[in-house]
DNA sequence: TAAAATTATATTGCACGCAATTTAATTGTG
DNA sequence: CACAATTAAATTGCGTGCAATATAATTTTA
C-alpha cells in the first residue's frame, strides 16, 4: 500500500509566511541598530508616534499582543526614558503609556527605517500593498477559525 | 512646515507578514495539543518525517534556524522520547537526530493537520500557493539585502 | 605534518510571545 | 447598596529565536 503523499515544509503555506517574518525581523535587526531598537519595540513605536499616550490594552489590540508581552516590553523601554508609564486617573485599571521627549525624538532617526524596508522587499509599492492585503485577510480569516 | 506622513503598522508589509505568522501558530495551537508538539516543534517532525537520520546543521538549514534554538529544542524532544541524539561516526562534530518508534509513529496522529490548516486560511491551493511563492521570493529578496 | 583556519554543535544571555493565574478596579445586578 | 461578574495589568513559567562565545573536530596551508 502507498504511503500518503507528505506535505514538505516548503509546499506549506504557514512556514512561507514563518520564515519570512523572520527574514523581516533578521532585515529589520542592523536597520534599528542604531536607534537601540528590536523590530517588536519598533513596532510599538509606530504605534506611539501615530498616536501617543494609550493604554496597554489597546496597544496590544494594535499589535495583537496580550500584557505579557508588553508590559515587559514597555517597562524596558521605561527603564531606558523613552516612555513613561501613568495609571489613567478616570479608570485606575489602565495604565496609559506615553512618549518622552527623548522617545519622541527617535521618531527623526527612524524616518530612513520604512524606505529601506521596502527597498529590501525588491517590491514595487503596488506589489507590496497587494501582498499585504492578502496576508491581512488571512489573519482575519484565522482569527475566526480560532 | 508640514509633517511628512508617517506609515502606520496596518500599511506596512512587514507587519502584515508578523501578525500573520502569529496567527498562525495561535491557529495551530489546539491542533497539535493532541501530539503535544509547539509550532516548531511541529516543523522539526515534518523536516524528520520526510527524511530521517539528518544533521543539526541540515535541519537548521531547512527551517532556517540556528543552533541556539534547534539543540534546546531537540533535547525536549529526545527528554520526551520522540527522537535520538547521536554523534556521527565519520564525522564527530556533527550530530544527527533520528526519529523513535513514537516519533514515526506521531505521523499518522498528525494527518488531520495540513488538510484543517488549508481550511483555516479559507484559500484555494492555487490561491495558497501563489500566496507562498510570494512570500518564498519576499524572504528570498530580504535575505539578500542583509 | 604542525599550525592556522574552518566547521558543527553547544552554551549563555536576552527579548519576545503566550497560557494561566493573580490583583485591583470598575461595572452590572438583585 | 452589596455582591457577583467583568475588565485591565502584572506576574509566572515555558518555549522559542538569535547574537556572542566556547569547545571540539576537521580541513587547509605553509
Amino acid at each position: 500500500m502507498a504511503e500518503k503523499p507528505m506535505a514538505t515544509i516548503d509546499q506549506m503555506l504557514c512556514f512561507a509566511v514563518y520564515s519570512a517574518g523572520h527574514a523581516f525581523t533578521r532585515f529589520y535587526k542592523p536597520r534599528l541598530e542604531a536607534l537601540g531598537l528590536t523590530y517588536p519595540q519598533y513596532l510599538v513605536f509606530l504605534v506611539l508616534w501615530e498616536r501617543d499616550d494609550i493604554s496597554v490594552k489597546t496597544l496590544g489590540e494594535r499589535l495583537f499582543l496580550d500584557s505579557g508581552t508588553i508590559t515587559p516590553l514597555i517597562k524596558r523601554l521605561e527603564a531606558r526614558g523613552l516612555v513613561t508609564r501613568r495609571r489613567d486617573e478616570d479608570d485606575e485599571r489602565q495604565v496609559r503609556i506615553r512618549l518622552t521627549a527623548e522617545g519622541k525624538a527617535l521618531k527623526a532617526k527612524a524616518e530612513s527605517v520604512p524606505l529601506a524596508a521596502m527597498k529590501g522587499t525588491g517590491l514595487s509599492d503596488e506589489a507590496a500593498d497587494a501582498l499585504r492585503h492578502e496576508l491581512l485577510a488571512l489573519r482575519e480569516r484565522l482569527d475566526v477559525a480560532l
